[in-house]
DNA sequence: CAAAATAGATAGTATTACTATTATATTTGT
DNA sequence: ACAAATATAATAGTAATACTATCTATTTTG
């Protein structure tokens, strides 16, 4: 039934000291720190508390990861990985670059509601952590010398994807990856807003609103 | 010949402590803490090293700021204290609705390259430290509770004042405060992008593409 | 079955994010 | 000018964090 189980999500190896996919503590590490940063947020995340909840110890956490900043790193890659594939299984056998367009940033900026069964990871915790941690591991010091090291690539990859739909569409539009990045982050920001911060949006009632919004500016902003 | 010497930003009363404005202690801390913050980033910055930079003691500098987490609130509204008051400056006497709205873009997304003199605080890096710091002060789990003390009432009061704007020109745009979030927010990211991770962005050479960008993309979006 | 890799247990360190206490200046009200 | 109030400095201390190191037991693999 699940004909996905042959594939996985590849994050850059510097993110990890030791594969999480590799072994059965890897993925209890990874499960486990998904359900506690969604619960406690990542300030208050620890690896002794991600030990104690998965019966392991901190220093066997350690081995998989140099520090929490560097779990996180590796759970926002994997998802962006995962958007990547999700966006090229949305955009297959679609010719009409407008439809193309269309579908991927409705990719980039509905809600997770559902979890895919598309790996053990629970893609629906995972896209509120992205929402509210994502741009943490990049808004710091750290952030150029990281960038040497190929962490931000999938995120590029995403961005030039959906731009060059935008530029096959309109060719003279000179802002192609702002516009894609400011939508990518401004999704991710309004559906915060939602939750916590209302007078920030206007959407009162539907979270569809969102989508609507982005589908809307993209498509006046090209034309 | 500064006329502006009579007025000052007023901050929520539930940040700090004790007013850092209200003595000479006070202003070291939200001077040197703006030249720490701007050099080590927000991670790396300890009330210890501020007290050691200023030469006073940690304990003093929790007799203002609770934590470090309320001295980058502080700051963080200040700045957008400032924003507004600057907004309104630009705004004076401007009739044309078109005309205010473009001004009032322009005051959200133009990087700060000098200082205003308003006032002993270092505007162009505070707002480095706001491009690449303020989020942080709403994405985590205090939030709900602080926002119920008031501490975002000036980012909602500058995102109600160009709405307003927008809903003059167009009253059927469903989506002035999405709209207005979206820029504030993404001009940030970019000028963030343009200098770390500049092929999430396009602007290679001239920085007032930012705001041209924005521009452009308010006045398609709502006509 | 031996060698290698993996995980657990335990201990230890420097730093962080605070709190508390006391002593010494400085400001202010009369 | 002086007492009272307030502000600051100096010092000490604590629990938690973010690690590192080491040693042993277990599991996997060649």
């Amino acid at each position: 039934m699940n004909f996905q189980s042959n594939i996985s999500i590849l994050v850059n190896e510097q993110v990890y000291l030791k594969s999480p996919e590799s072994s059965k503590l890897g993925q209890k590490i990874i499960r486990g720190s998904i359900d506690l940063i969604d619960e406690l947020g990542f300030e208050d995340f620890t690896f002794k508390k991600l030990a104690s909840s998965i019966q392991s110890t901190e220093a066997s956490i350690y081995r998989y990861f140099e520090s929490k900043h560097h779990l996180l790193v590796y759970l926002v890659l994997w998802y962006w990985g995962w958007l990547e594939y999700r966006m090229h299984l949305r955009l297959a056998n679609i010719e009409n670059p407008k439809e193309r367009l269309k579908r991927a940033v409705s990719v980039l900026t509905e809600k997770i509601t559902e979890d895919s069964n598309f790996s053990q990871i629970n893609e629906v915790k995972l896209n509120r952590i992205v929402i509210s941690e994502a741009s943490k591991i990049y808004l710091n010091k750290k952030v150029d010398s990281e960038n040497e090291l190929g962490f931000f690539l999938p995120y590029k990859r995403l961005v030039a994807l959906v731009s060059d739909i935008i530029t096959e569409i309109n060719p003279d539009f000179k802002y192609p990856h702002m516009l894609v990045s400011t939508v990518i982050e401004g999704a991710n920001h309004q559906h915060f807003f939602a939750e916590h911060l209302p007078r920030l949006t206007d959407c009162c009632d539907d979270e569809d609103a969102i989508s609507h919004f982005y589908q809307e500016l993209v498509l006046n902003e090209i034309k």
